[in-house]
RNA sequence: GGCCCCAUAGUUCAACGGAUAGAAUGAGCGUUUCCUAAACGCUAGAUCCAAGUUCGAUUCUUGGUGGGGCUACCA
């Protein structure tokens, strides 16, 4: 029993006690005590108030004598209105630090026994990643490591979309522009040579509709019509009859994408356990469809096509088979949701993908409940928000695009300069000094881009990104940093933490007893981030932790001390400190400096 | 038109229905004989509007206003 858990139980037996009420321990909660008062739990009396028939402050003050009385945990308590501030004392802080201190798994909840894939990143192989990218991809990666450090087998998949129009449009401009040019010959990685094709296309589809327009067609008529638009259509047509040259082309190119994706995520720090491609998934579900009429969940109209009536679920009838048999969208997300669970058993599936899908999911996944799917209630739509620039939203037409090897490169540029002027890297070799730039570089990125509540949409000021002041990665990693020259200057004078008794630790000062509080609450917060999906809460709590640390740590007279306990106690304060910002960091998919 | 999401200091973000709405940044003023000043301290500044539920509402409900998204036999 923990110790909120042993306060919430004397509460509920103070309440029997004085006031002969019988309560739940569910309706018994605490919350942590506001910095401004006294207290390190605060237990709000006022829904009690019928119970107890008598004013707040008398309620209060009756469950906190009885607590201080019959609850070891419990060395005091003040009474701020209804609000009864409980404290701890110095002993069941120690008792907390030293319960954290032997922890081996600090950090990890035992196996839950359920498995989860999380889907994400899931690109078009017709040009290279981009800023919205780099959400998606912090986002799944992060929500991965949390849901394993809450204890689940967790999957990453990667589903590429590799088939359809948009990469035939790559390809029909390659075949009219590109004189056999390849990635070497060219000099780009071959995601970007394959959006360089996606763009000429653009270009001269967009040449073709003014002339139509000029010669007395309508716009629409211009757009059905142009010649190449035709052109990419019967490609399209053509791959899907496995035409030869064109599958042999089809394969060449993607090739190309595949190995720049490849360079791209290895530089995120992103990783996956399982891909799959629309080119073979696309025509999955249609099986499904024919379970669903017979289930009587579909129906069909005259003409043939296949609908879902979800009326009664607040949507609308939809579409998941056309009346000439061909599939749509659904059609094959209803099929890959099969075949993940065929493939892995997954109890959970949390599928990262952007806001403008929310409606999809949502009749998807009311699909797959109905159709009782055993993972149906599992489905989870990690819906995240645009990312916005200053300049207004992204148009890759307009070539307002962020791309995302550029903008990791210009992170990365930033600081090195950054750390140069700041001369902070004496005693580095020129690897050593290569490391810590992408180190800080990308932490900058991804804690910027993740420390924002997903489902919002977020602003991206390039400058302000780049700034390593306040909430920034860089802050975090720094507070790492200089408890990492703490430690190791204590082994440098002999300290040895590891052998300290801690029951001759009388005195706990404010900092310290704050830095024990917020370390204790690691795991519930990893907790809290994984029900919640939510990589920004970990965020906040390790910037607090930071912040915190440093200003414990900017009057800590460390080596003036004379007291060999109480020097050791605070050095393994700090070597906790670091473990658990190394530990959050990384869930983040964020490392850590020793030295910067 | 219908449905969904969002709205908080100048700006970017926080706040299980709880206390005087927190941070960061920007502005101003300070702090370095010592462990990393990429730090620390102090000062100024906000809940879109209107009702309702509640002992208590930034949070829940309803109605407005503003911004975004979805609303294809596209993916």
């Amino acid at each position: 029993m923990n110790i909120q858990e042993s306060i919430i139980a004397g509460i509920q037996l103070a309440f029997q006690n004085i006031f002969n009420a019988d309560l739940s321990l569910d309706q018994l909660a605490l919350a942590p005590t506001r910095k401004e008062f006294e207290g390190t739990y605060t237990f709000v009396v006022f829904p009690f108030l019928k119970i107890s028939q008598t004013t707040p402050e008398n309620t209060a003050n009756q469950l906190g004598a009885y607590l201080k009385d019959n609850v070891a945990e419990v060395a005091g308590f003040n009474v701020v209105k209804g609000f009864l501030n409980l404290e701890l004392n110095n002993q069941i802080w120690l008792g907390v630090f030293q319960q954290l201190f032997d922890n081996e798994n600090f950090g990890q909840l035992p196996a839950n026994g359920q498995k989860v894939m999380v889907e994400y990143s899931s690109p078009n192989t017709n040009k290279p990643l981009h800023l919205g990218h780099l959400r998606n991809n912090f986002l799944g990666y992060s929500v991965a490591e949390i849901l394993k450090a809450n204890g689940y087998e967790v999957i990453k998949s990667n589903l590429v979309n590799d088939r359809g129009i948009h990469i035939c449009k790559s390809m029909v401009a390659y075949q009219h522009f590109g004189n056999s040019e390849t990635p070497e010959s060219s000099g780009l990685k071959g995601d970007h040579l394959a959006g360089k094709y996606y763009v000429l296309f653009d270009q001269e589809y967009k040449k073709q509709i003014a002339m139509l327009i000029a010669s007395g067609q309508s716009e629409d008529e211009a757009k059905k019509t142009a010649p190449i638009i035709l052109e990419a259509q019967e490609m399209l047509r053509q791959w899907e009859a496995n035409d030869e040259e064109v599958v042999s082309l089809w394969k060449r190119m993607n090739e190309w994408v595949y190995a720049g994706f490849e360079s791209t995520y290895e530089r995120m720090g992103v990783d996956f356990d399982k891909f799959y491609y629309e080119s073979d998934t696309y025509l999955l579900g249609k099986d499904i469809v024919e379970e669903g009429l017979s289930k009587g969940v579909f129906f069909k109209k005259e003409n043939g096509s296949v609908w879902v009536d979800l009326t009664a679920e607040g949507l609308d009838e939809k579409l998941v088979l056309r009346g000439d048999g061909t599939s749509v969208y659904i059609t094959q997300d209803m099929g890959t949701a099969d075949l993940k669970y065929e493939d892995f058993k997954i109890d959970k599936s949390v599928y990262v993908v952007g806001n403008e899908q929310d409606y999809h999911f949502d009749v998807l996944y009311k699909i797959m409940r109905k159709l009782g799917r055993p993972y149906g209630d599992g489905l989870y739509h990690l819906s995240y928000g645009m990312v916005d620039l200053p300049s207004g939203k992204m148009k890759s037409r307009e070539g307002t695009v962020v791309d995302a090897d550029e903008l990791m490169q210009e992170m990365v540029d930033t600081a090195e300069s950054h750390t140069k002027e700041l001369g902070k890297i004496e005693g580095f070799n020129p690897e050593q000094a290569a490391e810590l730039y992408e180190m800080l570089g990308l932490g900058a990125l991804k804690y910027f881009l993740l420390k924002v509540d997903p489902k919002k949409r977020m602003l991206f000021n390039p400058k302000e990104s780049i700034e390593f002041q306040g909430n920034t990665g860089p802050f975090i990693q720094y507070s790492h940093a200089r408890i990492a020259s703490i430690l190791r200057k204590a082994s440098m004078i002999g300290v040895d933490y590891h052998a300290v008794d801690f029951s001759k630790v009388t005195k706990l000062e404010d900092s310290e007893a704050a830095l024990i509080f917020i370390l204790n609450d690691f795991e519930k917060k990893i907790e809290l981030a994984g029900q919640e999906y939510s990589p920004s809460v970990l965020a906040q709590y390790l910037f607090d932790l930071s912040k915190e640390y440093n200003r414990f740590y900017a009057d800590l007279p460390i080596f003036l001390e004379n007291d060999e306990v109480i020097l050791a106690f605070r050095v393994a304060l700090s070597d906790l400190t670091a473990k658990t910002i190394k530990k959050g960091m990384s869930l983040l998919g964020i490392n850590v400096p020793d030295r910067m």
